[in-house]
This record gives C-alpha cells, structure tokens and sequence, in this order.
DNA sequence: TGCATAAGTTAAGAATTTCTGATTTTTATA
DNA sequence: TATAAAAATCAGAAATTCTTAACTTATGCA
C-alpha cells in the first residue's frame, strides 16, 4: 500500500471529484485512478461506486478515508519529529559514574525537561572503565566519567567540571602533618578500581610518608563518614568532602597545585553524534 | 516517503542489524541500504551512526523508529477495517420519511448498535420524492419512502413492510356508512404532497360519495388528534392508527381489499451496494 | 599488529511500477 | 436526444526500486 495513494484518497474525499483531486495533487487524472484501483484492489474493498459521474464513496470507503487520515496524520508527526530537531531529540542511552550522578542528575533532568520536550534520558550507572567501553561499542550513546578511563580512541572527551582532590581529615587532627598523620591514622582509600580510586593511588605515591594502614571502601559516603568519626584520614574531590562533610572534618590541600579530577562527557567521534553532543555538554555543565 | 521504509525500519530497530533485517524481510541488504538511505534524505535526518559495524540508530533514530511504529499500526487498522468487512461498514447517509422514522428508528438503531459497531448511521428525512432524487444522484446511499415515489430507474425497490390503510372515524359515529360520514364530517386528508397521501387521493376516489369537505393536515398525529376530537374521519396506515389512537377512534377497513401501502428501502442499483442492501434490509425488517 | 571474515556501501543494469497522452466509454445536462 | 464533461482503458515513456557484482570498512582472532 502507498502513503500517496492514502493522501489522495483523502483529497478525493474532500473534493468528491476526481478530476479536481487530480488538479489539487498535480496529477493527471488516469494516474489518479490507477492509484484508487490499485488501493481498492490492495485492500480487497470497493472504496468507490463508480456507476455515478463523479464516483461516489461507498460507506466503506468514507470510513477508510478518514482512517487514512490517522495514518497521515501519523506520518506527519513523523517528518515533523526531525524537522524541529534540535539536537537533542530522541533517546539517549547515557552511562554515568555513581559519584557525579548524585550531584548532576537532579539538576539535568529538570533543566532539560524543560528546554527539550523531545529527549528522553536515560541513565544507567558504573565504573568510568566500563561505561567507556559500552560507549565504545555503541550500547550507550555516551558516558560521563572520570579520567584514567580506557584508551579513547574514536570517543570525544569533553570536560564538563575539573574537581580539586583535597585531603580530609577528622577536625582533631587539624594540625598534625601529613606524616603525623601516616602513623597515627590508617589511610582510607576510595576503591582502586574506579577511575578516581587510580588518581588517588597516584597521589598517594607523592605523600611523604606511606600509611601504616589503608582501609578500601567503596563508596564515598561511606569513606567521609569515617572520616567524621576518626577512623582515618583520606583524599577525595573537594565537593563531596564538602557535600558529606558538613563542615565536621577538617580539609587541606596537598601541594601547590593540588590534584585534580575531571569529570567529563565521552562520546563516539562520529558526525551523527556532532548534532546533539554540543547542546548535551552545554546542559550538563550547566548542572554542576 | 515509503511506507515500506518504515517497516524496514522498525524491524532494523528490532534486530539491530541490516543483514539480518534484509533477511527477514525477504530482500537485499543493497536494497535495505537504500532504503535507508533515502528514508534519512527523505526526513533529513541522520537516523543511523554509520561508523561502527552494525550501524547503530541514533537517538533521534529510536525516536523516529517508535513513531514510525505508530503510522504503521494506524495502517494496520486500516487493512483491519477492510478485512473485517462484513457489509455494514462506515458511514451510511440515510434519507428516511417521517412516519417511518418515529417507529422504526430506535428499534433499529438500537439494534445495529449492537451488532454492528462498524457502522455509523446519519438520518436526515424528508419526503419520498426528494430523497429519492437524493439517493438517485448519490447524495444519500439509501432511503426508507413509501411507493409512489418517483421513477425508480436505477434504483432497488425493496419492501420493508406493508401497511394496510384504515377508516378512522370518533367512536360516536361507529356505527355510520361512509355516506353518513361524507355528509356529517369533513374529511382530514393527510398532505397530497407526501407518499401517502397521494394513495389518500386515490382512495378516496373509490369512496361511495365525495365528503362534503376536506381538512389538509401535513401530521399523522394531528390528524389523529383531530378524528379523537370528533373533528372529522379520515383514512391512514392502520399502525399509525393504533399508535396515536390509542383505543379512543373506531377503526374500519373499506372493501374486501383493503387498500394498503408499502415502506420500502430504495438504493442505487449498484454492484457497491449488494455488499451491504441485504444486510441493512434485515435488521430494518426487524425493527417494524 | 595484520590478516580473514563478516557487514554495508556503491555502481550498473534489469525489472517492476507508476505516470502521461491519446482514445474510448460512460454519465449528466441542455 | 445531442452535447459536454468526467472517468476508464490502453500503450508507450519515465521514474523507481531491486538485484547482482565489485568494493570498502569494521571487527575478531592468531
């Protein structure tokens, strides 16, 4: 069955003539009537009693003609789906790592709930490792992760924040030095296995003193609280040391140019991803 | 656009591959390229990321995918609407006379609700001749008239029913012959313009002697009303009689052959309408 | 890394479909 | 009844769409 013969049915209906739907649709007029037969003949319905001049629509045909009007109505929602594309239309299959998902989320999804009525979003959560290869293979459209990700070859990598890892410990500590610190407190390390557990080893190598102890968690709550209590000492990205902290540990820099992670939106280096990827970033910056 | 794209497309969305799409559709991945191809041209939109293997949708993509869903069940419904086409389908413009419609209308709407819920009925009445015309030039599919209708030529004549006509006098003159009734009471003549008064005519031509006056009256039941009152006799269909009568009229038969007259179904004598002038002469014999 | 294989794209020709113009048939109107 | 208008039919032309074959590109495995 052809659309166009559905739209001329339509007009036909519209015009209870032949010939003038013919003139209305740019066609001539036997084109127009090899379009109805070859339509009555799809369906296997007389659309049309044709023993009047201009032929009359049966009852059937009246009710196919107006659901021939759904479906175009359909189709029409369709083209106008992408003419009013802006970028952000469709749905977006979007990975995220657990820390900047508690932060960014909330933010995003109403910002862009109301500026682009034509997203749908959504999010699945991992490690920075993981997610960079599912954007890899094209199971996500992207991923906001954090550096020390896989190789990035073929993805863009765009920072949407740059975070100072600063050190907390508990606010009795305030004054002990960092080797004070080294052996009166165990260090507690942010699991290894995320992309910012890799930072934090690595600023770990530069402390002076190595720990006595080092205690994994994983997850960040879990480590700041721990810290609030005394039971160690750690580094983490200054604004969840601020957001769980409260002010009930006591943060330090480490170095003139403190560590820093970077939170960062990745994607396929593809042109069809170019559409939307800039109006993505925008939002989730503006989100921080 | 092809409506045929549009199913290639949902089925590429559901198997995520383009070979083995093309394979459960029956063609040629060149030609399932293509199509593609020309359905993103069509839309101008990039409904592919082209640059890993199986070509992933983009998110405007899924999106067009899902709607394309939605024109193809509207299509769906439409091959349905056909398919299921047991005769009385769609809409049914119907010319009807007015005595008829009082007693035949609910009853068979009624009816046809029930059993037919792929009709839709429009009433609009009028006198036997003009519907006629209307059904003869197409305006109406169907009329419910009594005989004496224009000429027939093209057109079904289908009895519905046969009403016999009736003498209606006040009870007070049961007893009185037509020529003390011609003498004491005027005659109450339906309208000659109508279908039936023309057989009013006619019978009155037959009565033994002429009334000595007549009272045009275009209302059954006023006419009804007016013999009740004792206003004067007059002859009408012998349910018409009952129903307004309700008991309080003497009611006689004039001859052996009482005259009588027909409701009758006209239609365009049209292959067309034999899918459907059977079905809807049933349920209106049904619903008398 | 590099080759082999699978998956898509491109291109040229064939087949189907659809359209046009001329002609015939049918219906409506004077 | 004649005439004009409207639609159907037919044959050939034009435009699509499809298929086969050659080519390109991604992916997986040694």
């Amino acid at each position: 069955m052809q659309i166009r013969s559905l739209e001329t049915l339509v007009r036909i209906a519209q015009v209870q003539s032949f010939s003038r739907a013919a003139e209305l649709l740019n066609m001539t007029l036997p084109a127009l009537s090899m379009q109805m037969k070859t339509l009555e003949t799809d369906l296997r319905a007389a659309l049309f009693d044709r023993s009047t001049r201009p032929p009359q629509l049966t009852p059937l045909g009246r009710r196919v003609a107006d659901q021939a009007r759904r479906v175009l109505a359909e189709q029409d929602r369709l083209t106008e789906l992408c003419a009013s594309d802006d970028g952000l239309n469709g749905r977006f299959n979007i990975g995220i790592i657990q820390t900047a998902s508690v932060r960014i989320l909330p933010r995003f999804l109403a910002d862009v709930a109301r500026t682009a009525p034509g997203a749908d979003f959504r999010f699945s959560s991992g490690l920075s490792e993981t997610l960079g290869a599912m954007v890899h293979s094209g199971q996500l459209d992207a991923a906001i992760i954090t550096r020390a990700a896989p190789d990035l070859r073929g993805l863009t990598y765009d920072v949407i924040a740059t975070e100072p890892m600063f050190i907390a410990t508990p606010l009795h500590h305030a004054d002990s030095s960092l080797n004070d610190l080294a052996r009166s407190l165990p260090f507690i390390h942010f699991t290894p296995a995320s992309g910012i557990g890799k930072l934090i080893s690595r600023a770990l190598d530069h402390f002076p003193a190595e720990p006595q102890g080092i205690v994994i968690l994983d997850s960040v709550e879990a480590s700041v609280e721990s810290v609030k209590y005394g039971l160690g000492y750690t580094i983490l990205p200054l604004p969840d040391l601020e957001r769980y902290g409260e002010g009930q540990l006591h943060i330090r820099r480490h170095g003139d140019r403190p560590m820093s992670r970077d939170i960062a939106l990745i994607t396929r280096a593809t042109a069809a991803n170019d559409t939307w990827r800039g109006h993505l970033l925008g939002r989730l910056r503006a989100a921080i």
